[in-house]
Formats: C-alpha cells, structure tokens, sequence
DNA sequence: GACGCGTGGAG
DNA sequence: TCTCCAAGCGT
C-alpha cells in the first residue's frame, strides 16, 4: 500500500483490509472483487491485483510462508527491489540494503551528487551507498528506516529541515550550498486529455447500471456506470441514446491524465453484454475509482 | 528504457 | 487555483 502512497493516505484503508484479510491464506482464497473492493479510493489499484496474485504465489510455491531471501522475494507479484529490501531487512532483520525515493534523496545530499534521480547510473549508485551504509550498521532495520524517516520528514524535496538535521555536520551538499538543487526536481510526463462520457441508467427497483472495465490500462478491473472514452473531444448528445441529458460535468486528474466527464442519465438504455443493475450495497462492496464514486452520488441525489 | 498507473495533501 | 509530489513496479 505504501508503493507511491503517503503514510497518511494508508492509514484510513490498512486496518479494514488486513481485517478483512487477516493472513496470506486468507487474502490468497478471497474473490478479486473483494480485494479491490477493501482497496477503493487507494489508487494504483493494480497493486491490489499484485498483491493477491502474490498472495496466491506465497501459497503455491512457499507453503504459506513469506520467503526469507531478497531473490524469492523478488519473484513475487509486485515486490521489487526496494520491497523486497524492506521485507528482508525490517521484517526478517537481514543485512539488506533499501533504496526509494527519500533514501536516494537523502544519499545524493550527503555526498552532494547532483545527478537526475531517474537516471540508471544514480540509481546504481545510490544502492551501492545503501549497501555500503546497512553493512556497517549496528541494525539494518533501524538503519533503513532512519534513511526513509529523515527523507520523509527532514530532507524534503522542498522546505529542507537541515538545522535539526541530525547528519548535518556529514552533509556534503549542505557544505557546498546545493540542497536547493541537489537532487533536481523529477521529470514529469505532460498529461494526456482523456473524455470521459458516463451514463446513468437505473431500473424500477433504483438500481444503478454498472459494468467492469478491462484489466489493463486506467482503472484496471474496476466498476463504473457505462463509461465511454474518446481522446480528440466530447460525444455529442445525440450519439449516447434517447432521452439522454447531461447532469454535470466535472474533471478527475491522475498522474498522467486530465479525464474530463460528461455525466448523462439515460431514459431508454440497450443494456449490452456485461452491463448488469446493482444496488446501493452491492456497488459498495466493489472496486469502483474516486472519480466513479463521485458519478454514483450524483445518481443518489436524482433518483431518491 | 521510457512509459503508465490514482489520489489528495501541502505549500 | 495551481504545481508538486508520495515507502515502486511491471511492461
């Protein structure tokens, strides 16, 4: 949960799911939906997906038993390097290096390496540093965690902390009067227009048409009312269906998106294949995004 | 190796 | 309001 997510953001989702799931056998057995109902409002819901399948791989091929060693490890389903590092070294308490994103930070201050992040050649390094570190440490464990703690809460992409800096004194880059700059800021990728033109349709009973998305791609595997997306501009009214008026609109922005919505209901609606009428509590329980959640209130406010 | 994947808080 | 960004990963 903690891949790209601020603590703060998992806080509110962690208890219920490990609630829901209390061990690996249990999140292994449960349905898909399930898991990605417990995991809604998260985002990068494709993590949820990797963390059940690696589940399942825990019990297939490792009894039920997380593995031990950063090579299984990494075998799994959505543990990377860093991952895996984490696990071996917090978890199992091994000799393990761990590199993210505050810990490259915090490592490119200290020997002042002005260098992209993102580079291949940085992040090389930075493990090399890392291993270097965890190796003469008294505890990797407290060791790793210090390094993500003082990127996270003192050595700051921005507003740098370095007069209750605890390494200061080592801190090349302080010396040198680049903090500011070092590392420089991570390139981002412009964000793409996406229209998004949602359909309301209810049945006599007030329940709400809703079907699955693909599994690649945005919103992988979640539900949405019928959703259809073009990439130049809006469809027009007429081409969604009779008696089909806009309710609102409104724009949702990802990381590499600005999806705008249109938001009709629809009288009259040829339901096709998939497209199926649940209820309040049955759309409750699935994997539906923030931004279909938001389209779903809206239906709340019209049809009660 | 570059790209795509969510969301809301902070400043 | 707008920009930046967060305990990465797989393809």
């Amino acid at each position: 949960m903690l891949q790209q997510t601020q603590v703060s953001r998992v806080l509110e989702k962690f208890e219920p799911f490990i609630e829901r799931f209390p061990s690996i056998e249990a999140l292994a057995s449960a349905d898909e939906e399930d898991v990605l109902g417990e995991w809604s409002g998260l985002g990068y819901y494709r993590r949820a997906r990797m963390l059940h399948a690696c589940a399942k791989a825990i019990v297939d091929r490792h009894d039920g038993e997380v593995p031990r060693d950063v090579e299984s490890l990494m075998d799994l389903p959505g543990i990377g390097r860093y991952t895996a590092g984490a696990i071996a070294s917090m978890v199992f308490g091994d000799r393990e290096p761990l590199v993210d994103g505050n810990v490259t930070r915090v490592l490119q201050r200290l020997h002042n390496n002005p260098n992209q992040q993102t580079d291949p050649e940085t992040i090389k390094w930075s493990w090399e540093r890392a291993s270097a570190l965890v190796e003469a440490s008294g505890d990797p464990a407290v060791l790793n965690e210090s390094l993500m703690e003082l990127g996270a809460t003192v050595c700051t992409p921005k507003r740098i902390k370095c007069s209750v800096c605890p390494i200061a004194e080592h801190c090349q880059a302080l010396s040198a009067g680049t903090t500011e700059s070092v590392p420089p800021p991570k390139p981002r990728a412009k964000r793409k227009e996406l229209f998004c033109t949602a359909v309301l349709v209810t049945d006599p009973e007030g329940r709400v048409l809703m079907e699955q998305r693909g599994s690649d791609g945005l919103w992988g595997n979640m539900w949405q009312v019928p959703t259809m997306e073009t990439e130049k501009a809006p469809m027009d009214v007429l081409e969604i269906g009779e008696g089909a008026a806009l309710v609102e609109s409104f724009v949702h922005q990802t990381t590499h998106r600005i999806v705008r919505f249109d938001v009709y209901r629809c009288q009259s609606w040829e339901q096709r294949e998939g497209q199926v009428y649940l209820d309040e509590d049955q759309i409750g329980a699935l994997g539906v995004s923030n931004a279909q959640r938001r389209i779903l209130s809206l239906s709340d406010t019209l049809f009660t």
